[in-house]
DNA sequence: TATTGTTATACTCTATAACTATA
DNA sequence: TATAGTTATAGAGTATAACAATA
């Protein structure tokens, strides 16, 4: 996302009703958002995506692709796409579930543990920029309200 | 967006360290919200990023095409084919700017002014069900939140 | 020379449906 | 028959660069 937040150019524009539109604002503070992580991992070589399903195989949960899908609220067709990439570079296997063979669970190797961590402290400092106008106490508000409204 | 909940069916996944994450949480808001939004606007046959237009086009502000790109985070390329269906609908105006004539300036008619004041409500309708489960001080904690992340 | 809008292109993301294997 | 994963395809969204008109 090479977009800029380009507030200068057009601050007369703040009296628009948009800028009391609840959704527009979650438009834009996600993609702020999204923006900062997508370029800190591209250190890593990871998307934003890869690096949710990899913090989810990571989590000792052994998700199936069709929990990931719905955790990420994708298509599971979406997901076979994001799952082997990751496979291929050893960060995670498909492991057949023996108590229903139609299942794959995704779980982390221990090179994929290892980056996830690595990938863990990068996200962490953008998040950080992100909300830098934030303080500490209104960071977590804002976690409690995001979630309340995500689950 | 057709992307359900699907909180029910991974509800164990709540336990991964994802769900602590800010930036993960306002994807999730945001496809929440969008896709209330989206499903709202159909009725109307206009896509989200169209309703944004219209309603800075009926700000009074005459915004330029370059000025909408820069707050709707768009590059300017994908400006043209965002209003040219706004236009033929007769919703919207490009107007040269006499004192920069390379200027052209979105203003909104008649027409798109009251299609925009319908949309507002629909709109208005799908914010209350995305943050239902926020009482109204709560929302308006949020709309300062999100508002300082993304300004 | 620099900027606005325009057009074209390629790439990513998303939605949909059909196929296979297991149950 | 029903479900999990896979594959393919089309459409929407995004990024990039080149071009004409204007400054």
């Amino acid at each position: 996302m090479t977009t800029t937040r380009a507030t200068a150019e057009a601050d007369r524009l703040l009296e628009s009703e948009l800028t009391d539109d609840p959704g527009f604002l979650l438009v834009r503070a996600r993609n702020i958002c999204q923006g900062a992580v997508a370029t800190k991992l591209e250190s890593l070589d990871l998307r934003v995506r890869q690096y949710s399903v990899l913090t989810l195989a990571c989590s000792g949960q052994a998700p199936t692709q069709r929990e990931l899908a719905g955790f990420l609220q994708l298509d599971p067709g979406q997901i076979v796409a994001l799952i082997d990439p990751l496979e291929e570079r050893g960060l995670v296997r498909r492991v057949v579930d023996e108590n229903d063979r139609r299942n794959k669970l995704i779980v982390a190797t221990a090179a994929g543990r290892a980056l996830q961590r690595k990938a863990r402290v990068l996200c962490d400092e953008a998040n950080a920029e992100t909300m830098a106008e934030l303080s500490l106490a209104e960071r977590d508000i804002l976690q409690d309200l995001l979630f309340r409204i995500a689950f």
